[in-house]
DNA sequence: AGAAGTTGTTATCGACTGATAACCAAAGTA
DNA sequence: TACTTTGGTTATCAGTCGATAACAACTTCT
């Protein structure tokens, strides 16, 4: 069977999609570019040579990532611009949940001064956003977004989400204020 | 110069320090066990004679990140067992930062079972002490946590507490609930 | 003193990983 | 058809890392 030729431009895109799965399961360092290879079905150092190094590639991923989550806050916002329409949006990313995953190991490689300063970057776009589409406060943006950060931290556990371990007295508390949403 | 002779708990309880320093600036996969043999000051094979495996060294760094903010919670509580008590304690677990980030790392690694299982049991001991030492509802714990997370988020990336970069008008809102709080 | 247990070290290894180099093949293009 | 560009691969490497083995030094007990 002969691999379809894809353009390097159609390659990317679907190895950024590769590096968003595989990097929010492993995070940066845990995470090899032969795993992102092999997801997208190609040899590991061609992932190399179309994104120079690991850490461009783990940039993208972040840049795809922030980019999907704004995405999501302005279709909502389209239909009813308010922090609770908002905030349902980004409860239902939570059905992907490697969006939350993956913002998390954005926070988690900060240390690391290039990616810090380009999660920092991103997570203040969408501060702005959220902001601007809603006409919100600071106080009930911040109160919005450590909404959004307990739900992310939530996920990452496996507390909630599609991968997640059966509910503790505990989890079920911090997990229930939407109790519509359901996963399967 | 003779290295002063420790006792194996004794050098445990160091190197148990180390590790938290050394895992909550490169997170679980991003550390190596000669980084935390190194800052105690003693031989990689050590460290792993005494953990046997780098992972139960990392569950020794993580029990002790919970059980220091468990103690701060409860000396928090000792003086006034309200939530705003233990709030303002946890905020000033800033200045030492290291384990809130340890606390992100261990969200971040959860994806590995042994791990993940292990944060969530310590997570949900702080979320049952947090709600008996002030007998708060749930919808408030909750709360209390979403704050929480917020700060553990915006510590990861740097925009708080003791390594943080210059704050943006953003991150400036984000910060500034507990104005007074200051880090030098 | 000497045996025994405890606290460490140095030497070493196998496996892994990101990155480079060189080459191959498909598809336009003149 | 021959040439050039573009999309890929295989081969390979230098560095790193967790872990094991063997040994050395200090303490304690008899």
């Amino acid at each position: 069977m002969s691999r379809t030729r894809l353009t390097a431009e159609e390659r990317q895109e679907q190895l950024v999609a590769a590096a968003v799965t595989a990097f929010s399961s492993g995070g940066y360092a845990g995470t090899t570019t032969d795993q992102v290879a092999r997801l997208a079905g190609v040899s590991q150092p061609y992932v190399i040579r179309l994104f120079r190094t690991k850490q461009e590639l783990f940039l993208a991923a972040m840049q795809h990532t922030v980019d999907r989550i704004d995405a999501t806050f302005r279709a909502a916002a389209d239909q009813e611009p308010t922090l609770e329409s908002l905030g349902h949006a980004y409860y239902e990313l939570l059905s992907e949940q490697e969006l939350m995953t993956m913002l998390l190991h954005g926070f988690a490689a900060s240390a690391d001064p290039a990616i810090g300063e380009h999660v920092r970057t991103g997570f203040g776009r969408l501060y702005e956003t959220v902001r601007a589409l809603t006409g919100c406060t600071a106080e009930e943006s911040r109160a919005f977004f450590a909404e959004g950060m307990l739900l992310t931290c939530l996920a990452s556990m496996r507390v909630i989400g599609r991968e997640a371990v059966p509910l503790q007295p505990w989890s079920a508390d911090l997990a229930s204020t939407y109790p519509a949403a359901k996963f399967d």
